[in-house]
DNA sequence: ATGCATGAGGT
DNA sequence: CCTCATGCATT
């Protein structure tokens, strides 16, 4: 069997956790080189041999080749084995997408269910597409896979995404050819993210997909619309006709924002995914699906990168914003000049925070992002922009607000030894509570409401060492379970949930 | 940065 | 009444 094998095993494949393109724990990797002279398996250990691998087979024109997927049991690592594809009567390989999600290999066993056409090779722990299906001239589908691996409750993850170099999401994409120098470059950039990072919460790796005869950089997020990259910045001329259009406020300036002493590199340009080369254009498929995610554990693993990206941004964010001089007052009020709504200054620093939903997150990021682009743009342009103005003071006079109570201390920690055996107290539990510490029952209600909320928060990111031994349950109670995490027992807490706060925000960045 | 509150949209 | 996004007012 023809076949290179990509081993991105954790400990030979050290790789940053941050993502340079603000995509973190994903690598992509999108057609990879086959050797058509027959070679057995090559195992690889790190980028830049990945690259020369990928250099190496660069004239071998193995067009069409079968993917095969294997990914390993008990660590993080995947393998990636491929053979040709198979080629059609005309020459030509089909295209078409499917996509799976695993954590592990028993989760491969799952897909061999056939439902999108794959099979599992129990014996070679290998998925496939069947026999008579690679024979046909049906589509064969690009495969995207992620494959995470938790480790004392956090994950590491690794995201594989094949598809034919010239079709699936590619083939709309805008391309660039790699030159010499350009794939160097990428190797430096490479390696320096490859220095002594250790495999830490989230294994998060530089997106790195190579074909022949060119080399693919390429960014993809299964659940964000905003693709990013890096690459060495396309000279003027290097813009392809292509249906998409990266936005030209934002040129892509790959290392032009000021020494950011950060492993995190938020480029971001709009829209769609975004190749940053493939080989000449290829005649496109009518039909190129999106790659499409089939979650076998929904809400698991996917958000878990999800939530991990949104806190990575959260932090990068803030960072920005510091440096660029702004409050978070300012940020809010600026993001009404460019969107219909502003905000307070309350919800910038509960997204830099994170302590909001993270359904809120998701929707609070692409705005900031977006923000974070301009301005990034605009002080490269002149240094002179202008200042946030204030807020026109509006003489409305709405119904006054209810002056903020404050509840004692002793009552709340009464309140949050009920939530824990009943959050959501029914309406004569509320009169009850109301009546055993003397305050309004519609305080009370309110405390319920907030308490249930605050519970949805995004959790926070928390260092391994302090975490070791401990489980971590996304789905359940994340105060809890950050707390027991910590060796904390949230009732005995002097001062309560507040207390518990401040010694979880320690970890926080 | 956060506690209590509001109001919209849902059951 | 609830959830959810959000903010005033206060720490």
């Amino acid at each position: 069997m023809n076949s290179v094998t990509l081993d991105l095993h954790p400990e030979t494949f050290h790789s940053p956790p941050t993502s340079v393109l603000g995509f973190s724990s994903e690598h992509n990797i999108y057609d990879l080189p086959v050797p058509s002279d027959g070679e057995p398996s090559k195992q690889i250990t790190d980028v830049s041999e990945f690259i020369e691998e990928a250099g190496d087979s660069i004239d071998n024109d193995s067009e069409s080749s079968p993917l095969l997927l294997s990914v390993g049991a008990d660590t993080a690592a995947a393998h990636v084995t491929i053979i040709p594809r198979p080629t059609d009567v005309d020459g030509t390989t089909k295209p078409g997408v499917a996509s799976k999600n695993f954590t592990d290999s028993s989760q491969l066993t799952q897909l061999g269910d056939g439902s999108q056409e794959l099979q599992y090779d129990q014996n070679t722990m290998v998925l496939q597409y069947p026999q008579q299906l690679l024979q046909q001239q049906h589509s064969l589908t690009p495969l995207s896979v992620i494959g995470s691996t938790s480790i004392n409750g956090l994950t590491a993850e690794s995201n594989i995404v094949l598809v034919p170099a010239t079709q699936g999401p590619l083939a709309s994409c805008p391309t660039i050819q790699l030159t010499e120098e350009d794939v160097q470059q990428i190797q430096k950039q490479l390696q320096q993210r490859l220095l002594g990072q250790p495999i830490t919460a989230a294994t998060t790796m530089p997106i790195v997909a190579t074909s022949h005869p060119y080399v693919y950089f390429n960014a993809f997020s299964p659940s964000v619309q905003t693709p990013q990259f890096i690459v060495p910045a396309p000279a003027q001329g290097y813009t392809t006709p292509s249906a998409i259009t990266i936005p030209a406020l934002h040129p892509i300036t790959t290392v032009s924002t000021p020494p950011v002493t950060t492993q995190t590199q938020y480029q971001t340009t709009l829209n769609k995914p975004t190749s940053i080369l493939t080989k000449a254009p290829t005649p496109a498929t009518p039909n190129k699906p999106a790659i499409q995610y089939i979650k076998l554990h929904p809400g698991i693993d996917e958000s878990m990168v999800d939530l991990d990206e949104l806190q990575r941004f959260a932090k990068f964010f803030k960072q920005k914003r510091v440096e660029m001089g702004f409050t978070q007052g300012d940020v809010g009020m600026a993001l009404g000049k460019c969107y219909p709504n502003d905000f307070s200054q309350t919800t910038i620093s509960r997204f830099e925070a994170c302590n909001l939903s993270p359904q809120n997150m998701r929707k609070l990021k692409p705005l900031l992002q977006r923000w974070i682009d301009n301005q990034s743009h605009i002080s490269l342009i002149s240094s002179t922009f202008c200042s946030p103005t204030p807020p026109e003071a509006s003489t409305s006079d709405s119904k006054r607000r209810k002056k903020r109570t404050t509840i004692e201390d002793n009552i709340k920690d009464a309140l949050e030894v009920y939530f824990q055996s009943n959050p959501k107290p029914n309406t004569s539990e509320l009169s009850k509570l109301a009546v055993e510490h003397n305050i309004e029952r519609e305080v009370v209600r309110v405390w319920f409401c907030n308490r249930r909320q605050r519970e949805k928060r995004l959790p926070k990111m928390i260092p391994m060492q302090s975490v070791q031994g401990a489980m971590f349950h996304p789905t359940t109670s994340n105060e809890v379970s950050l707390a027991k995490a910590n060796g904390c027992n949230e009732q005995t807490i002097n001062g309560g949930p507040k207390k518990f706060f401040s010694y979880c925000d320690k970890f926080q960045q």
